[in-house]
DNA sequence: GTAATACATCAACGAAACTTGTTCAGGGAG
DNA sequence: CTCCCTGAACAAGTTTCGTTGATGTATTAC
């Protein structure tokens, strides 16, 4: 049914907002490839130790990375599930088709 | 080809910002059903009308929403090819399946 | 034990971003 | 023309965000 979608603004702002950021966005290009240790990160985007604590835990706290403690380093990895969450709202913010195919006054 | 893709950063950041606000989410769910002029947002979001003005510009510098005059109404509607682009955009941020195949450090 | 490393946290500062009220410009209506 | 109405633009105030440097905590090495 294309009804259009519930949207949880709250969430979906906060969820945003994590990825509004040029620094946060380079770590999470940099954690595509695999997990990573904040002084793997503080080398290769030449940031400072404290900047990257903070930008992290933004991210953690929207879920969108997990950390992982091993002896005296922490390593970070993407959560895929957030991402996809992300997509599936993003989806739902689109103008349903039921309504692109009655109408032609939005989009393209 | 499943290498990483390349990913503009400042852009990136640029749209998410777009769509960090609860406001401005809020705009671009009810624009799904269709345009709107400001006043018909003014009333639906009980929010005042600088304030629309000043997140509706927002939307429309970020291409996420377009404006069509008529007489003295502005009708703002929703850019589906912008909410394309960020979904891709996020498609990319998602760690490749190259790597998930490869190595289980990260994602679940 | 001490020293060193990896990272988190805090305080302070500056810079953006958001809100509100007001003013300004454009387009009908009379 | 003048008078509204719609919406953009501006200014001032507040909040929120990001950076930096210093401090704190946990872990390992010696």
């Amino acid at each position: 049914m294309p009804t259009t979608a519930k949207v949880d603004i709250r969430n979906a702002a906060r969820l945003f907002h994590a990825l509004s950021d040029e620094t946060r966005i380079a770590i999470i290009v940099r954690l595509r490839d695999g997990e990573k240790c904040v002084c793997d990160l503080t080398d290769l985007l030449d940031a400072a130790q404290s900047r990257l604590s903070f930008h992290l835990k933004t991210l953690k706290d929207a879920g969108l990375v997990r950390d992982r403690r091993d002896g005296r380093w922490v390593h970070y990895s993407l959560n895929r599930e957030t991402l996809g969450e992300i997509e599936t709202l993003l989806g739902t913010l689109k103008p349903s088709r039921r309504l692109l195919a009655q109408t032609a006054d939005c989009c393209d």
